[in-house]
DNA sequence: CGAAAATTTGACATGACTCAACTGGAGTGG
DNA sequence: CCACTCCAGTTGAGTCATGTCAAATTTTCG
């Protein structure tokens, strides 16, 4: 685990074995079972999760009991609540394995004692952020500009076997369509 | 401007006068004029902007010609296309001045210069990321799950006056809404 | 004042949703 | 290891929100 973080923020900028160790010393690690969670709606998001291992969905809870996934998150990720993390406000949403997950995770005071004492890892950070939007851009481009079906078979296209991992009903929520149109989509090619 | 851009950098660290110096000597000024381009759709976007006053838009054309509007900037934002300043690929998307806008601008290798010179505003460029991605991610969450109507009162709820300064078509592009149907909605209250 | 651009109006078309019923497979307990 | 249940996925009928297109009207601005 500690040579994938390594090597994950070694893109980002070059740290030493010693500053390696501080970061991972200063990361926790747990294994959540599919269905759990690793933050429950309504909570405030303590914690930036670094996915080792596995797959989780980012969604919401609706008044009519409709679940709405914004964001899936998968190996060497970060995933968390940004808004509910940075200014410890409740979180909209929930976090939940949809695999078996091994996550590092980490506090906010841990994470700005970090920046302090090694400030490559805010670097790091900056650049993982924009490249974090960067994409979230895209995404939002892509799908303002295509209908329910293109918007599908961009998703299987982009990321091929993604949707074996996930069940279908969560790819439709994720894509803003119904399950059952999501059905009637794929029977026609 | 100077003041401008102080009061706005030391809400996400504190700067000494001397550092804004630096930073501020950095950047050039510009003008631009009403339909202007900061940034035409094609080229590479080699600055980041922030607007000092005024009123840009965030768009492609697509292949039918219509204009898509995903952002706005206006004072005390940076407006860039982040995937094209960072990786050096054309922009897929335009920057045009709505109203006449002053900017302050500066380049990737004078951005990367500063950073080294001065940390903290590589600390304040983190926070200001991530600030941009909450704000992107609320958008999406509200317009995901509303319908037309609803994402225009809330648009005129939110920021009362931006409508006025903003030609009806182009809030229509903005919320991905037409604007024949956009009519429509006004009508009926 | 006149031309061009923005907005409105109306008729019609359709993509996508809702709801309810059905099918099929996966997991569980007896 | 069978029978039962439950949940995901499919199907179909009916409906609605929103889009398209074309024309009329209003506003903007040189």
């Amino acid at each position: 685990m500690k040579a994938q973080l390594a090597s994950y923020l070694n893109r980002y900028s070059s740290f030493s074995l010693k500053e390696i160790d501080i970061i991972f010393d200063t990361l926790s690690v747990q294994k959540f079972q599919k269905k759990e969670f690793l933050l429950e709606q309504n909570q405030v998001c303590k914690y930036r999760f670094f996915i080792i291992e596995g797959l989780v969905r980012y969604f919401r809870t609706d008044h009519d009991g409709n679940e709405n996934i914004s964001l899936f998150g998968i190996e060497n990720w970060w995933i968390t609540n940004l808004d509910s993390f940075i200014n410890k406000i409740p979180s909209q949403n929930a976090i939940q394995a949809i695999e078996k997950t091994t996550v590092l995770y980490i506090s906010k005071d841990d994470l700005e004692l970090l920046y302090f004492k090694i400030p490559k890892l805010e670097r790091a950070f900056r650049i993982i952020t924009e490249k974090t939007l960067i994409a979230i851009l895209r995404k939002d481009e892509i799908y303002m500009k295509q209908n329910s079906k293109e918007r599908y078979y961009n998703l299987v296209d982009t990321i091929p076997n993604f949707v074996q991992r996930v069940p279908q009903y969560m790819i439709a929520s994720y894509l803003d369509i119904t399950p059952e149109y999501l059905s009637e989509i794929r029977k026609n090619r």
